[in-house]
RNA sequence: GGCCAGGUAGCUCAGUCGGUAGAGCAGGGGAUUGAAAAUCCCCGUGUCGGCGGUUCGAUUCCGUCCCUGGCCA
């Protein structure tokens, strides 16, 4: 099958990456697949900052609204869902083009992941007893009992690692690092081009972020997740919960503190989670970092298209 | 105007029985394999409100002035 050119938009959380790929839909035959843990959740529009009705009318968007905020996603169901997004989109004529902020999903689609166990909730859940009386710690000992190798690369305090080392452990009776040895391979095929939208400082991104988190507030962000609060079926560790301002929201709603103090928090939150992302986008190879509010940015992309194939 | 309590890191505060100071938060850097908007690691020099005095030495004691909050007029 052809493949013609992969467009991957990465940048970090309110760099102007959905206003960009629309402008660009608008010039090139494409369809948009979302690279966002968050936009995979219905009834977390406002937040996430979802492309509205009328944006995703324009141009096909895919990866967006799949899911209830009950349900976990994962990397490995993004490589999957974003394979076949692409080879859907190709079939049609159309340029993939990859939009959004989860950094780890597009590591593991370029570079794919080890043929690991998918997570067993009751494995986790007796973990997380554990851990409870014997403290992290602990069970990082019991790691280095079993995987020397895995263990000395993991923090005794990183719970989630050290929960999902001994997971695979506990499921396949095999040590990570057997998993990690093996050879594992991209997904993507054909050229890629690869763009990050990049404010030129630190203070401009911190600027948008805050006046970004204003604007949800103003569209109704707090009836959102009191919406979301109603429900009685979301457990505190789901990712839907532990979505950036989502988060301090629902602490707010719980009384925990006030609003003021939440939508401070909550921009904080967004501050540290841009800081994370621009911390990948540093280490990501072969990227074009492009100013989100310099002229010539989209002929930019555009051109660097055309040279790629 | 009087009395009281404060003025220490960007913020909230601790502390120094006189030897120039440290937490949380914020901020910066990094890691990142089925939760990743997650999880975790590393990073702390700031006229200790100003000016004088005592002292070998003052952010600490004394005086005075300024500022903030409270109470009384």
């Amino acid at each position: 099958m052809s493949s013609g050119p992969v467009l991957l938009l990465m940048g970090p959380t309110a760099s102007g990456k959905t206003g960009l790929s629309l402008e660009l839909a608008r010039r090139l035959p494409t369809e948009i697949v979302s690279v966002d843990s968050a936009l995979v959740y219905r009834g977390m529009d406002i937040g996430t900052a979802k492309p509205d009705a009328a944006q995703r009318a324009r141009v096909p968007h895919h990866l967006i609204d799949i899911l209830d905020p009950s349900q976990p996603y994962s990397a490995a169901r993004f490589v999957t869902d974003a394979v076949a997004a692409i080879a859907e989109i190709r079939a049609r004529g159309r340029i993939p083009m990859l939009v959004g902020g989860t950094m780890l999903y597009y590591r593991a689609l370029q570079q794919g992941l080890s043929e690991l166990p998918s997570a067993a909730p009751e494995v986790r859940l007796t973990l997380e007893a554990e851990a409870r009386r014997e403290g992290w710690p602990a069970l990082h000992a019991r790691l280095a009992e079993q995987d020397p190798v895995t263990a000395a690369r993991l923090h005794p305090n990183d719970q989630q690692r050290i929960q999902r080392a001994l997971e695979i452990l506990a499921v396949t009776g095999r040590s990570p690092s057997e998993f990690y040895a093996l050879q594992k391979r991209g997904a993507l095929q054909g050229p890629v081009v690869k763009v990050a939208l990049m404010p030129p400082s630190r203070t401009e991104i911190h600027e948008r972020i805050g006046r970004r988190f204003h604007e949800m507030m103003a569209q109704g962000f707090l009836d959102e997740v009191a919406c979301l609060h109603r429900r009685a079926d979301l457990a505190p560790e789901l990712p839907a919960r532990r979505a950036v301002g989502y988060r301090q929201l629902w602490e707010h709603l719980d009384g925990a503190c006030s609003l003021d103090e939440a939508v401070a928090r909550g921009i904080a939150a967004t501050r540290q989670f841009a800081k994370r992302q621009i911390t990948w986008l540093r280490a990501e190879p072969g990227v074009m970092a492009l100013d989100p509010s310099a002229s010539g940015t989209l002929e930019a992309v555009l051109q660097a298209l055309q040279s790629s194939d």
